[in-house]
DNA sequence: GCAACATCTTGACACTCGTCAAGACTTTCT
DNA sequence: AGAAAGTCTTGACGAGTGTCAAGATGTTGC
């Protein structure tokens, strides 16, 4: 039983895999099996379905998600050290884990479609909209200015540069990861200077 | 000849339905032609490929998309009422037509996993970019107040409050139309507040 | 060693998919 | 009217899908 979970994260992992290179429009649960050390049968004995599978997925990538920027908040002594941190942080995951993004974004579009996957989305959502406040208010504290501007607007603008900037990044634009590094800083900045 | 190209606009916008409604993950040519009075076979008469149905798709799309907030730009008379028109606008165009923002989405989202769609999705994307700096523009220079945003900034940040608002209105949220009119104000001054 | 259980593979099923070809129906032209 | 071109339907094909059951393989306990 201890084995099981081991092995349920295991080929969710291949999963992950996958649903990231193909996306979840043509991504099978053969082409699944055939990421993983295992035949397509076993899934069915670790996940009832595919929806379970993939809920399964989802679940796991959220626990990676959410302390990404953590150690940034908790490290940082002054404001533009947390401003410019962020935004390298940014960039940097934009060239480092396209695919897994990409994903996220595929997967939150699919709930909008399949009210299934639509819990565990809103649920990542506001994880992700956390850690931004984090970000946000912890950079409000060091530069002791006051917040104007609501958890939610705030992630909602975050998540549009960094999207912008993933389509771009993913289309070959060279210059994708410097634009957003610009605009993280631009948009941290426009939070506080609302009236 | 030209009832040929009257017939493939007839299906393409039996396509859009059908996408709309089930997503590009979920849409097969035999539902496409089930959503329209034909069956199943002419869809490969009057289009080569589903590539090329649904790229066809995308441009038709793209059309009216372009024109959505330029009647507002031309009658505003003052910064507020185009302020508060464009807010009010997003916030309808939420709730009228939510289907087709989503498959909008979800279209912009297939082109980070297939090439095929990326040309046509940055393409439309531009199309977006330049119709909300037609309003920003305008907004400054009714305002007053010099702009220190660029396009692509402006673009990205309504682009992200308004795939949140959308997330929330398809999943029930009733107060998402007046969080995103909120939002949209707020975006829009924090965008000329920029030191 | 053997029985009981857990794990995994294999192969099949019913179904849907994109594609295409053959032919029926409709329209147009002479 | 009859031929030719255009338009549409039907039915089939191979491939791929999720699902599941039967049995093979591996592991554990006595």
């Amino acid at each position: 039983m201890d084995k099981f979970t081991e092995r349920r994260g295991q080929l969710a992992a291949s999963a992950l895999k996958t649903l990231s290179e193909l996306g979840y429009a043509r991504t099978s649960l053969r082409e699944i099996a055939q990421n993983s050390e295992f035949s397509h049968g076993v899934l069915h004995y670790y996940f009832t379905d595919k929806v379970d599978l993939i809920t399964f997925c989802v679940r796991e990538y959220k626990i990676e998600c959410a302390t990404r920027y953590d150690d940034l908040v908790a490290a940082a002594t002054s404001a533009s050290e947390l401003r410019t941190g962020f935004a390298a942080a940014m960039a940097e995951t934009l060239c480092e884990e396209p695919h897994m993004h990409r994903l996220w974004y595929d997967l939150r579009n699919q709930s909008l479609f399949e009210e299934s996957f639509r819990k565990d989305a809103l649920e990542i959502d506001q994880v992700l909209q956390d850690m931004i406040w984090r970000i946000v208010s912890r950079y409000a504290e060091l530069a002791s200015t006051p917040l104007t501007v609501t958890p939610r607007t705030a992630y909602a603008m975050f998540d549009g540069v960094f999207q912008l900037a993933l389509l771009h990044q993913l289309a070959g634009h060279e210059d994708a990861a410097g634009n957003l590094q610009d605009d993280v800083v631009r948009v941290l900045d426009s939070l506080f200077l609302v009236s």
